[in-house]
DNA sequence: TAAGTTACCAAACATACGTTCACCAATGAC
DNA sequence: GTCATTGGTGAACGTATGTTTGGTAACTTA
């Protein structure tokens, strides 16, 4: 078993071709039956290569075991969710501070509303989730050091809070999330439309002055 | 097969005569299995037999199935919370609104926290939640109701509040559930001695004067 | 004592899951 | 063409679950 590496400089990776295309294309299946089955029990090897039109084992030639699939998961789902709430910050219609905190808000609250199993499945495996780029922190933390950050841009642009940026930052994200985390335990009891709205009341109220 | 229930009046129901007794062994034992173990994954009825110390198919003469034993559980467990913030405003040392109001978001915290399982299980679990009395919202929207009136009593007392009491009840509520949750789904990012605090600080918030 | 009811159990049934193994098929390198 | 490599598969293994069944022992009632 001599490492021969070093010889055959380019190594063939995929015969077919279409190695990464199937690995992705398995991750979308993935996403699309915990988007409409919802729970993440509904996740097993056996549904998603169902799904995908292949046979259970096939889903290890890409994937170590099912955690690796969930860790992938993750990975796919908090890169669209940062995406999303960058854009948001980012996007030129809205140029004050607290436009920005609103629409990244905003944004936040919609992939929660829109990828309820997404989002259950991003919560409940908090300590699987890879961590972005060797951060010490897990990437949720780091969404809501985003959220902090934004914060800290509307005090910096003379906005007045009633408690410091962090504390405001952490009273806004936790009432999103359990605003949302409520609607998902019991969708027909409220409404989704009025999370957004309540999310925008709660960021007014950390604002001294008036913010509309 | 005539029905013959009104000539025996008195019909025997517990031979052994510990007939209720073992039921509400199997919740208990349900309920410290849960505690120990904390997913709701942990609930398995050949567990919770051998917890109890008989054979997995006794748990039938009990309950009809394991939803019927979860049912049991939630029963017991919104039972439990509702005493405890019950007492929480009956309690003679803080008799003022505000401090009834604190006592009993603090003793819903504290359920929280010391009963991660349990919580956990009553909100993933809303819709199998069993009705207090016929009425038409489910024990949590109870709970959030008991919130609600607590804070109508603070505005009744004098106190001003920056919006209306439902929505100051809703936003105090789900900022708890959410921080709590959050420490659920992570407990050696935060510490639980922060949540009591936080939760405190969101009650002093939507007050327009100062209520320390 | 005899009948009837209840609590309980050992064993099995049916299902679903993650995972592994031996094997086949297609492809690029030589 | 030959061959190693890789993607893919059917069938099985091992495990865990909820649940049912047939039967036994304990107790009340008559």
């Amino acid at each position: 078993m001599t490492d021969q590496s070093h010889l055959t400089l380019q190594r063939t990776r995929n015969p077919w071709g279409q190695g990464e295309k199937l690995r992705t294309e398995i991750l979308v299946a993935s996403a699309r039956l915990l988007s409409e089955l919802g729970g993440e029990e509904a996740l097993t090897i056996r549904g998603v290569a169902r799904a995908v039109g292949i046979a259970p084992a096939s889903i290890y030639q890409h994937f170590a075991d099912k955690a690796a699939l969930v860790v992938g998961l993750l990975e796919y789902d908090y890169q669209r969710l940062a995406e999303e709430m960058h854009i948001a910050r980012d996007s030129l219609p809205v140029p004050d501070a607290v436009g920005r905190l609103r629409a990244q808000m905003r944004a936040y609250c919609r992939f929660a509303i829109e990828n309820p199993g997404h989002y259950r499945l991003m919560l409940n495996n908090r300590q699987a989730a890879p961590k972005p780029d060797g951060a010490e922190r897990g990437p949720l933390a780091e969404i809501a050091n985003l959220v902090v950050l934004a914060f800290e841009a509307c005090g910096a642009a003379g906005h007045r809070l009633r408690v410091p940026a962090s504390k405001a930052a952490i009273m806004v994200f936790v009432g999103a999330h359990g605003r949302v985390a409520l609607w998902h335990s019991s969708p027909d009891e409220t409404d989704a439309q009025d999370i957004v709205p309540f999310v925008d009341e709660l960021i007014s109220l950390v604002f001294a002055d008036s913010v509309d």
